[in-house]
DNA sequence: AACGTGGACAACCGCCTTGAC
DNA sequence: TGTCAAGGCGGTTGTCCACGT
């Protein structure tokens, strides 16, 4: 972990919210040059932050992959089941669904769910399992008898193919009919990430896409590629853990790289409407089905 | 229209773990 | 084997924005 080699220049750190601008020098530097060492990020790429806060801002808001917005009702039964079950143990709860940080679950259930709970635990005061976490145990039973996909409380690793059943979740979750309605007002946010194609780049990256085609996530399984692939899904097929990380196949990233665009970026209008297939940037394309 | 309040989310802080030296 | 620095994680705080008065 410690890297010696790395010159620790003393710098007055830029606190606060990160510019488009030095979104843009953080992510152009990764896409580059990958993050060997987090300390010598912000140095290189030119940037007065920490090594800290560069990993932290790439980790929760620009790595790709992410999915932002509203949780499905799959993701929110997942999150409090795995809460009940390992307590605020946010980074392996966020290992199970895919494309959401630790940082993301722990906002949404400090913010929500956790007042959703203790309300649910008010009303049905007798037992310690609340009706909804009942009926949250008894949802992810069924989709582990079904799929075998979901964690058991024997095994809290990544289950293998959580992204296939997320996928599926979420896919579902994407029918209209069955969007959760949540205290979430705000619409969905667009990522650069979300207008990833990421079929044509594990494609185009097979086997040297930064170690990504050889993750239980996405290898040796056509279900997932199948639920991920865009058009299908909302995601891609990734993990939680560190995306992209170390990489050196900058032909990839230069691919990459001309697709992306910071959020920061995104004209406020130019939002695509999903629900009602309204406005769309005609730059984006409709290669990102990642809308959430 | 102005102000206050609360919710949502981004980011920081501090502690612990890990690994190089 | 001890020390030190970086990474990782959870808790907390800060900021922005929508909404109500």
């Amino acid at each position: 972990m410690g890297c010696r080699s790395c010159e620790k220049p003393k710098v007055n750190y830029r606190k606060g919210l990160w510019s488009p601008e030095e979104d843009q020098k953080l992510r152009d530097y990764i896409l580059e040059h990958g993050h060997s060492c987090w300390s010598a990020v912000p140095v290189k790429a030119g940037l007065q932050r920490n090594g800290k806060s560069c990993r932290l801002r790439w980790i929760n808001y620009l790595r790709p992959g992410l999915k932002r917005g509203i949780f499905s009702q799959e993701e929110e039964e997942i999150v409090i089941n795995l809460q009940a079950r390992l307590g605020n143990k946010w980074s392996q709860i966020a290992m199970h669904l895919p494309g959401r940080t630790d940082n993301e679950v722990k906002n949404y259930w400090n913010s929500y769910l956790k007042k959703k709970v203790i309300k649910a635990q008010g009303s049905h005061p007798h037992g310690s399992a609340t009706k909804s976490l009942e009926l949250t145990n008894k949802n992810l039973l069924n989709h582990k008898e079904t799929n075998n996909q979901i964690p058991s409380s024997q095994s809290l690793e990544p289950p293998e193919l959580s992204t296939a059943d997320s996928g599926l979740s979420l896919k579902h979750s994407m029918e209209f009919g069955s969007f959760k309605g949540t205290t979430h007002h705000h619409l969905p946010k667009v990522l650069f990430a979300d207008w990833l194609s990421v079929d044509q780049v594990i494609e185009q990256g097979s086997g040297s896409f930064g170690g990504a085609a050889s993750t239980p996530w996405n290898s040796n399984n056509s279900n997932v590629d199948e639920v991920l692939r865009p058009g299908s899904s909302e995601v891609i097929g990734q993990s939680n853990s560190d995306f992209l990380s170390g990489f050196g196949d900058t032909g990839i990233y230069d691919e990459l790289q001309a697709q992306f665009e910071p959020v920061g970026q995104i004209p406020g209008d130019a939002f695509f409407d999903l629900f009602t297939m309204g406005k769309i940037p005609g730059s984006l394309g409709m290669n990102h089905d990642a809308i959430f």
